[in-house]
DNA sequence: AACATTATCGCAAACCTTTGCAATAAAGTT
DNA sequence: AACTTTATTGCAAAGGTTTGCGATAATGTT
């Protein structure tokens, strides 16, 4: 019938492996090769298997942004973040990815450095992409929503996750911060610490206020003799600093830190003290699970795992891409990973 | 002339703000608001002018797809890593993003999880969505380069990354390893250090090798006088009990880890064993930097930063998309950086 | 006044695929 | 024999943009 070398004579192997040219060498019309090709009942059998056998020969590939034009969609999510390093974003995007291809969909990854311009103009280029829906963690400079709005109106639905904005306009998915709060502090109780110090992070941060109220909260109603020492740092070396100071002055059962990166300054000040864990100082915190992993002993924590909010978030937006349009505000839950700190 | 009303009265705001739109509602053509839009000398000022300011005021968007089909060609670049998580890649994804961004290109992620048959179909992904260029870190299983054959010949430049494949005919950017082995060795010489424990990786992997194969020669060459335990671990577990039962025999200078893998596994059993650093103990790895800043000292280490070879990698791979095809292996130099460990 | 130049702009094809509908031929029904 | 079904395939439009070339009118040149 044909020969591999007698079909590249007619067209040099170039990317020109497309429909019309399979129709041209079988003698069909381009019609009847796409639907040979997606198996149509329309085509007869023998028809469809002489398609499929130069299809498979000559290695043709659909071309997605002939297909994207026609239905006009993408299999693509877009992602804002606004640093994909860092303690947290990776694991997100790692457990995102996971699931998003195993519903065909792929990721585009999008920085926005903090900076409102930048996630705007990567907004756009959402747009233009006509991404089938967007996950954005916002940056914290953001306040104006209405970038995301002309977005939501294109019908590409905006699913915000973790630094998520106060408006109840779009779905929300995030930690459960209160939860996480509250289970630190219950662990702590039930591990018999009496005198803690508690360090948490920014005060402006939402983040840090749902998880401290929980704490405070759960202590003062279930062990309310308790002493808690509440400190804020808004770094690494800040919360080193503090930790060093307070430990230096005053001896304490445990020391809790709300983060991943409190946590590494914690640690700094509680090695250089050469204190042992857990006999001298009992250690808590609300993790994705690293950095914790990293001492002797492990730290036990709470895990707000960032694998399960990109699995998760992904589950919203999907939704809200099958116009199924959830609502409001879901939170990934938190749980005790229970190592040998406390 | 016309308000925003009566625009949108004719076309209901559904991203249905097209070349054509803005053409019909202006009396022009189709290719007369194309060419006024992107500034060409043929239009008239006055008619760029009120082409521009309608496309403002309804916020035209050119539509990807159409451009992309027509040009056969995309702003985006692929990239391929087995695991987006993990100590490194991370890092890289964030550097490359960095630098495509300012290029104008944006990424597309995706995780082969380390299996050779996902990372085809990704491949295949890319050549679909004729992504401008892609990125690989191999798979450790992979032996067959023939789908990467496959989109060179569609005129998808390929280059790899970290892991990279024996053939010599895809242009390849990797950390300087055999750098990295001698600065280490260099760096532990003129530290003193005569006894030293290092650790390596999986001895099949070739970044093992090479790492391995400088430090061992410098020492020969510099300092054969010195006493070098060398170990081989598969993981941070392995890297642990190795070390621990290691310095239990016996009393060592320094610690060398080539990677912050098998650092997090040695510093928990000096940690276990209270060993004070640098003085019972000295300790030096070749890592990304996050995991060395985590103790207290901080450990000094000879950088292999994630985040140059992510610029480094876009830029070869920028000049492999302009025709002007680079070849061979290029290396991002290794630095020392000084912290108190050592 | 006849011609050449310049400034603006529109036509139409091309990029590749999908899909409603029409067309054709073969087979079955009365 | 006239008719309806069924099976198979093709036509053509649509999706939005880019671009070579042709068209028109206005201006400049001899």
């Amino acid at each position: 019938m044909f020969s591999v070398d007698n079909f590249f004579s007619f067209s040099p192997m170039k990317s020109r492996s497309t429909l019309k040219h399979i129709a041209e060498h079988l003698h069909l019309s381009i019609s009847t090769v796409s639907r040979a090709l997606k198996d149509h009942p329309d085509i007869a059998a023998h028809t469809k298997q002489k398609v499929r056998e130069l299809a498979e020969l000559i290695e043709y590939e659909p071309n997605a942004f002939a297909i994207q034009l026609r239905t006009n969609a993408s299999k693509v999510i877009g992602v804002i973040v606004p640093e994909i390093s860092g303690y947290f974003y990776h694991a997100f995007i790692a457990g995102l990815e996971d699931e998003a291809r195993s519903w065909g969909y792929s990721l585009m990854i999008l920085q926005s450095g903090n900076d409102p311009e930048t996630e705007s103009a990567n907004l756009r280029l959402c747009r233009m992409n006509r991404a089938a829906g967007i996950l954005v963690a916002a940056a914290s400079g953001t306040t104006d929503l209405s970038p995301f709005d002309r977005t939501d109106a294109a019908g590409i639905p905006v699913v915000f996750f973790d630094k998520v904005p106060e408006s109840r306009q779009f779905p929300k998915v995030s930690m459960a911060d209160a939860e996480a709060g509250f289970l630190s502090a219950d662990t702590l109780i039930s591990k018999g610490r009496k005198n803690i110090l508690a360090l948490f992070g920014d005060h402006a941060l939402s983040i840090t206020r749902k998880r401290l109220k929980a704490f405070q909260g759960t202590f003062q109603r279930h062990a309310p003799d308790s002493r808690l020492t509440i400190r804020h740092a808004r770094s690494q070396q800040e919360s080193r600093q503090i930790t060093f100071d307070a430990i230096c002055l005053e001896e304490y059962d445990a020391v809790f830190a709300m983060s991943d990166e409190i946590l590494a300054g914690a640690m700094k000040a509680i090695l250089q003290r050469r204190l042992r864990i857990p006999d001298d100082i009992g250690v808590l915190a609300i993790s994705t699970g690293l950095i914790p992993s990293l001492y002797e002993p492990e730290i036990s924590y709470i895990e707000t795992s960032g694998e399960k909010l990109g699995k998760r978030s992904f589950e919203i937006l999907h939704k809200c891409m099958s116009k199924a349009a959830p609502h409001g505000e879901f939170l990934v839950p938190a749980t005790f990973i229970e190592k040998g700190s406390l």
